[in-house]
Parts: structure tokens; C-alpha cells; sequence
DNA sequence: CTTGCTGTAACTATTGTGGTTACAGCTATA
DNA sequence: TATAGCTGTAACCACAATAGTTACAGCAAG
């Protein structure tokens, strides 16, 4: 199965953050829902986990978020994790209880475990060496491709 | 959201099928999920899959499979892509329809693109470098750890 | 003290997964 | 040629995760 979205929902929402203007209208949860095109709890519920991960800092009641680290300071990595589309090595789900009188039965999580972990953490790397500062810096650059 | 078992299980069967001996009992999709400690059907929809990828070929009545390939010219992400865990290019699933009048929403998802596909492409490369055989080997001496 | 926003519970629809029963169709073999 | 045994597949179920929605309590700032 795919991964969830709630992690390009993410990375959108904190692009937001690390974009908007100190003078600029308050960056309410309605305001994010709109330009993800959803609804705004599901914007607070994410805000939720990334304020649980100390990526982001939320005005309780006024309204506003605010990132609690420079863009260049925060990868997809720490998004992904926060958002935990996926446990710790958890990215394979393998069959549990294979029959153990079989001899591929009780050795197969073994043998693939060592694989597993090495493909989910090639993937994770490529996303640990990508900052939000550099999402922010390509979402310009896509911005002029267009003029 | 996890990887599908199907993965795990299509390696698991596939070897049993590189471990079959010649003269040995016929492997029927009944004994098969006993091994992995499933249902048949579900054994059997899976060697749909892997048929359909021409990495196995059913007897349709009387029973048995085999490989159609060595085991050293299987590898994991020929078997992955055969269960259609994912979808070419779609591990990510990123949230479709942002705010065209917002710079983020109508940029992010080329914005992302390119980093989504190069962490799914790492994960897939370390697929690519384990054959079948590599496993079947790690489960025998995993086997002889025991001892 | 009122306005407006956050935090959260509760419910829904949708989707993918994995298990199960049932049965049609075929093939090797007796 | 009859039959036993296996595959292929449809149909259904339970379960879990996702994402959307309504509703409302609580609180902070003006």
C-alpha cells in the first residue's frame, strides 16, 4: 500500500510556515486547509503530531504556527517520522507465525530482515538529505520555470 | 501505511519452490500455506501474481508449481513489482488538488517529485541486488546457526 | 466579555488486506 | 472413461487505516 499523504500534506503545511511573512495574515488552520485543499481539523491533527515532534509551535488559542527551527535545520526525515506514516523499521509488514517445523518457515524472517532494513534505509537516507529549506528554494524556482 | 505481506509471503513460497527437491511430495498450494500458515486461496491468488510475471509456472489441475527461472535470476524486485505492492512510481501518495491561487499549493508536488522518486528508487535499488537465491542461501545457514 | 482560534472526540465513507466458503473446470491416473 | 485431487476465481466477511465532517469545550487576546 501507498504512504499516507499526510506526509506531502506535511512537508506543504511547513513549506507554508517556513514561507510566510512576519507582517502577513495570521496562518490559521483554515487558512493551511485551503491552500491543501482539505478540512482544517485534519490540518490540526498534523499540526498535532508536528508540535508532538518540536518541529512547530502552535498559539493555543489566538491562532498561528510558528517553525521552532530554520527550514535548513529540518529534513523530510524528521516530517516523516513526525507524521509516523511508518514505526521505526517498520516499513515491510512480514507474515507473523510461519510454521516452524518447516525449514523455510522458521528461517525466512530471519533472512529477509538484514534486506528489509537495508531497502528501508536507503529510502530514508534520501529523505534525511533533503531540507525543507531545499523544498521551499525548488518551490520558487518551480514558480519562475512558469514566467 | 505498511507494505503488504504479500511480499513477504510471495519470497517465503518462492523459497520453497527453489528448495523443492525433484522426487520430493508435490508442492500444492494446501502445503504451501501451511508453511507460510495461511489459507490456500490466498497462496493461490499469490501464484496468480507471480505466474502473471512469469517468474512461476502452475500445473492447473494436477497440481505443483516451479520456477521458471533460476533462483540466482529472481531477484527481490522482480518479486516485489510481480505482488504489486506498489504501483510504479506510487509509493508516495502525495494529496492531489492544492490551491492552484496559492505559490505552494500549485508547486509542491513538482516541488517533491524528484526526492519522492529518488527515495523510492534507493528502496527499490536494494530489491534489486538480492536474488532469490541469496535468500534461500541466508535461510540455510541461518538453519546451521541453530545447530 | 466577546470573538476567534485550537484541541479533540465522535462519526462516516472509502479502501486495501487477508481469511473463508463454495464451486466450476481440468488433468493425470487408475 | 470415471474419478480423485488440485487450480482458478467469485463472493463475502472482518478488520484496520485513511481522510473528511460536525460539534463543541477551552482559552487567549483585544
Amino acid at each position: 500500500m501507498q504512504i499516507s499523504s499526510r506526509f506531502s500534506v506535511a512537508v506543504h503545511v511547513l513549506s507554508l510556515l517556513a514561507l510566510q511573512q512576519e507582517d502577513d495574515v495570521l496562518l490559521t488552520s483554515e487558512r493551511m486547509a485551503g491552500s491543501v485543499n482539505t478540512n482544517p481539523v485534519v490540518i490540526r491533527r498534523l499540526l498535532g503530531q508536528l508540535k508532538k515532534a518540536g518541529l512547530v509551535e502552535v498559539r493555543p488559542a489566538s491562532g498561528g504556527t510558528f517553525l521552532t527551527r530554520q527550514p535548513a535545520a529540518i529534513s523530510l526525515l524528521d516530517v516523516y517520522r513526525a507524521v509516523e506514516v511508518v514505526g521505526e523499521g517498520q516499513l515491510f509488514s512480514v507474515h507473523d507465525k510461519p510454521l516452524q517445523a518447516c525449514l523455510v518457515g522458521r528461517n525466512i524472517q530471519s533472512a529477509l530482515d538484514a534486506t528489509l532494513q537495508r531497502a528501508q534505509n536507503a529510502l530514508e537516507q534520501v529523505l534525511a538529505g533533503v531540507t525543507l529549506q531545499q523544498v521551499t528554494t525548488e518551490i520558487m524556482s518551480q514558480e519562475n520555470l512558469k514566467n
